[in-house]
DNA sequence: GTCTATAACGGGATAGAC
DNA sequence: GTCTATCCCGTTATAGAC
């Protein structure tokens, strides 16, 4: 019953966390949807904090173990155009997203949440996660975007992460249809939209700064 | 003394809910950190929940108002065009960034972390507070962009939207330099170039969905 | 391996003196 | 308007029975 305890725990804490925030999850809120005793937390994770890395790493590894997947078939032949290489880095959000909104509706919003809170925790977890991911891309879309300076394009990039953090977190103004819909492909070729023309604008000039 | 011991909680509220979180901070801590007493904060607001409403208010209000204004101004002549519209949306953030980020530089975050935090008090704050803002510029937009639907100028906007709200979490990745330098100008136009061309990209054909 | 019971502590809020 | 003292409750974590 070991391994079943500890998935109820791990279900029942996500779906608290991304409704709730770490903060304001209690243990006894966990266990109590998780229908198991309130030490079992304790006794499996060891304390609260151990069981947040234990899902973040859940949710955060897929998505870079498919980036890295994708940006390797996308460079097996020759050096991928833009559109391969953002593919490769939204594709993977939109899996992870979908699969965590098949679980609960609320769910995907637990990504979102990691970005805003700055704790020591998050920047450690995060950090870790993502340092391979970022160096390969950089490099990929550098080479995809030979006429853009380097700092640019990451500017850039981060704008486009902006995009997917705030597509986790649901935001939904009153009376709009959500920014997702039911099909994959549909909601990348709409992501891919904006985020191709966004790549490919043309380098802003310098600002002057008056004297 | 009464209105200096209000100012003083709300200003050390803000920077521990910024980086703490509302769930994460204590009474005690702000209380500690404003150098008054423990009972002020129950006295002066009432609950900590009815502190948290005032700073929310306090942020996200002048936003509007400027918006609002600024949207009078490019409306004031004829009907203004895309760049002019986009103006009048971002460049009240980048005020408000800014003066919160020389108050502290966490206190940005704080922005951020609403609109993460799914809570009933979140969305009843923003709402009222949006409401207005929100049909007055997708007004505006409509007549900048005729050629596109409504509901993909809506997508597109909140796509805006989520990169504003990440430069506000202010998350940087190590070894880059920080999204927002000290001039507003050079912010908004490298912000502009990016969000004139995401707003103005070639509408997207609908995918075909397969039999 | 899982439970009950409880320890040890910190939380928000308030009563009442000054 | 501001303080001290305290209430009452919920928190994480653990000890020990089963």
């Amino acid at each position: 019953m070991a391994a079943e305890t500890k998935e109820r725990i791990v279900r029942a804490a996500e779906i608290l966390f991304a409704k709730e925030g770490y903060a304001g999850t209690s243990l006894r809120q966990i266990t109590e949807s998780a229908g198991v005793n309130i030490a079992a937390v304790n006794y499996h994770f060891g304390s609260k904090e151990n069981l947040l890395i234990e899902i973040l790493d859940r949710v955060v590894g897929p998505i870079n173990a498919e980036r890295l997947q994708l940006l390797d078939e996308a460079q097996a032949e020759d050096t991928p155009d833009i559109t391969a290489v953002l593919t490769a880095f939204l594709l993977p959000d939109l899996h992870v997203l979908d699969e965590l909104r098949s679980r609960d509706p609320s769910l995907p919003r637990f990504v979102a949440r990691m970005y805003s809170e700055d704790s020591e925790l998050m920047t450690r977890v995060m950090g870790r996660q993502f340092a391979e991911t970022q160096a390969r891309f950089y490099t990929a879309f550098g080479s995809a975007l030979p006429e853009l300076s380097s700092e640019e394009m990451a500017w850039r990039l981060n704008c486009i992460v902006g995009i997917v953090v705030y597509l986790f977190a649901g935001v939904q103004a009153p009376g709009m249809p959500p920014m997702l819909g039911p099909d994959v492909d549909a909601n990348l070729a709409r992501l891919l939209s904006v985020t191709v023309t966004l790549m490919t604008a043309p380098q802003p000039l310098e600002v002057s700064t008056p004297i």
